[in-house]
DNA sequence: TCACATCGTGAGAGCGCTCTCTCGGCCGCG
DNA sequence: CGCGGCCGAGAGAGCGCTCTCACGATGTGA
């Protein structure tokens, strides 16, 4: 292992360029208001003359504090990587961090291993905050991780809502959905169905909810499926097994919406003439299909920079602040 | 600001618990070898104990170490988030970083203040190595903080090969696009076009050198797009204007295959049997749509575990690997 | 005029770790 | 029996920073 010697600037330095001692030139540094001007000034230029940059990992242990915080998924499997959905969470995560320079680490968790290793490193006190995505069932490293004294909050309702609570940003899950079978309503669809994502995830609970809501005696077939394009067409072709006189089906996310495209495609029936399809996220695909598919479209680059915003400010407070759930949007293109 | 009083088990405390001095304490959780087989013993029970972890800003106060590494995405556009290629590469990376016991830190650079602050912070020393992907043109960025001694590893090879060179794992670009090209005249094809990525960027240029190497002069057409879906659409409607007797395509990504698919159907020509497309990546939604799309696999996980792990050679040995390319795959679906 | 608050500044401690230096004990060899 | 070598262990320095405390200079009111 190399030991570079790399001879950084430091604060000692700076300060003895600029005349002053450490501590002032600490103060200037950190924005401290009790500083003179001309001290300021000799600082600032000391600093930009040997381009200075704060060594981290010692602030991290004076402060106890290490200005990151990571962005975890906790996922078995590898559907984070085909749905675009976390990626313009993540990307919005980091927009926020960004801003305040906090780093955002990144983590998945796909076994036991890398949750246990997880949960020892943010014990550890080497993150300020920690943002879980695809939480699944009632997972219980939130709640840990913010029983030892690490800052917490979902993407997505808990699931139990259990005490103590953790805190968290959702879309308004049900209520988009609700919408959605409105407009399937309003289109003259009298036979309605559903493809559900999987059941151990909040967000595809309350889609279903609000589909049951409006549905109503209405509804013609439900089916499960897993949020994948595969398990959508699957769960199209089971529908249309077991109601053929079938008219609007309401997927509870884009790519299932875009299996159902397909099943109906094999089976010949015409969308949205014979089958009207709304989906649920708005990604980038949903646009660019032949139709483009109509959806409900939740705003997930918000929702990625309040997570994170959201988060810094539990930890700079050390309260929790409440939960937050976004509006959805009807997004009409060509399938319903 | 919140000061946590976190009193976490210090090495000081694992040592007294045990019976021995906190150097022999360190000596016992680095792994050295020199060490009394009951003091390591007493130790290692301590530190069960105490469930002691590692302050890794202290450690890395004197290590000169920051155990993570940055995976960056150099893009200015959003593109990064509809194209599930990334997703998979920064999987892999994460794959290899979690093995090794270091941090994976995200971060997007999509305008200069981004990128100053990156540079700034890479050149603080806060980075054991960088991941560079998507990067355009002939961004001087890698190379500055290779000269300033922080390890650098792109994906794909850089657009122009300067001196001093800067490692890289890449696909087989430009054979992956020859065997696109050939099998497409294996079926008998004769009148082929391409679809090019963004030509500010190597991994483009090379499927686009691949795709002339094979087709000759029977190249009846070529379009340049910006691996979208919706700019593979549009250069699709531009080929056929240009040369309505087209048999076969082969898009520079899957995106814009998917793009190029829809272009078709919404003309009226069959795929394959009028025309055959062809893509490249293999991204999960490629064996998702109706047909499924025949393309040329590149091993984008694989990639990611590369990237990382010799970036952490790299900064291990202080030795930059050599590049890395590895081999693209047919793989045959329903539209050629 | 003196006591006292106020403000900018410096000195110094110490965060938790790693690493070098030192030392005692034990072995083997002459 | 004495001496050098080796091995396991401890003492202590110090990484670069922040933070508390103390101090001198200046301002304010009695």
């Amino acid at each position: 292992m190399v030991r570079p010697a790399r001879n950084a600037p430091t604060l000692e330095s700076v300060a003895a360029l600029a005349g002053v001692s450490r501590a002032t030139a600490g103060r200037v540094l950190s924005g401290s208001p009790k500083v003179g001007e001309q001290a300021r000034d000799a600082v600032l230029r000391a600093a930009a003359e040997l381009s200075y940059v704060t060594n981290r990992a010692a602030r991290s242990l004076m402060t106890r504090r290490s200005d990151s915080i990571a962005f975890v998924v906790a996922e078995p499997e590898d559907r984070f990587f085909s749905d675009p959905y976390f990626a313009s969470v993540l990307r919005g995560a980091h927009a926020a961090v960004a801003a305040h320079d906090v780093q955002l680490v990144f983590a998945v968790l796909a076994d036991d291993a890398e949750r246990e290793r997880f949960e020892r490193y943010a014990r550890g006190g080497h993150l300020d905050g920690v943002v879980f995505v695809s939480l699944h069932g009632d997972d219980p490293l939130p709640q840990r991780l913010q029983q030892a004294g690490v800052p917490v909050i979902l993407s997505g309702r808990p699931f139990a809502n259990d005490a103590p609570p953790v805190t968290y940003v959702d879309a308004d899950n049900r209520g988009g959905a609700r919408s959605a079978v409105r407009l399937l309503v309003e289109r003259g669809r009298t036979r309605l169905a559903t493809i559900t994502g999987p059941l151990d995830m909040s967000a595809a609970l309350d889609r279903h909810e609000g589909f049951l809501d409006e549905s109503g005696p209405a509804a013609a077939g439900v089916q499960h499926a897993d949020f994948s394009v595969e398990g959508g067409r699957r769960a199209m072709h089971a529908l249309l097994d077991a109601a053929p006189d079938l008219d609007g089906v309401f997927a509870a996310n884009d790519l299932m919406a875009l299996g159902a495209l397909q099943a109906a495609a094999e089976r010949g029936r015409r969308v949205p003439e014979d089958l009207a399809v709304i989906g649920f996220d708005d990604i980038p695909l949903a646009a660019a299909g032949t139709p483009p598919l109509t959806t409900v479209r939740q705003p997930m680059m918000d929702m990625g920079h309040a997570l994170a915003a959201r988060l810094m400010e539990f930890a700079d407070t050390g309260e929790a602040p409440g939960p937050l759930v976004l509006p959805t949007e009807i997004v009409v293109r060509g399938t319903v």
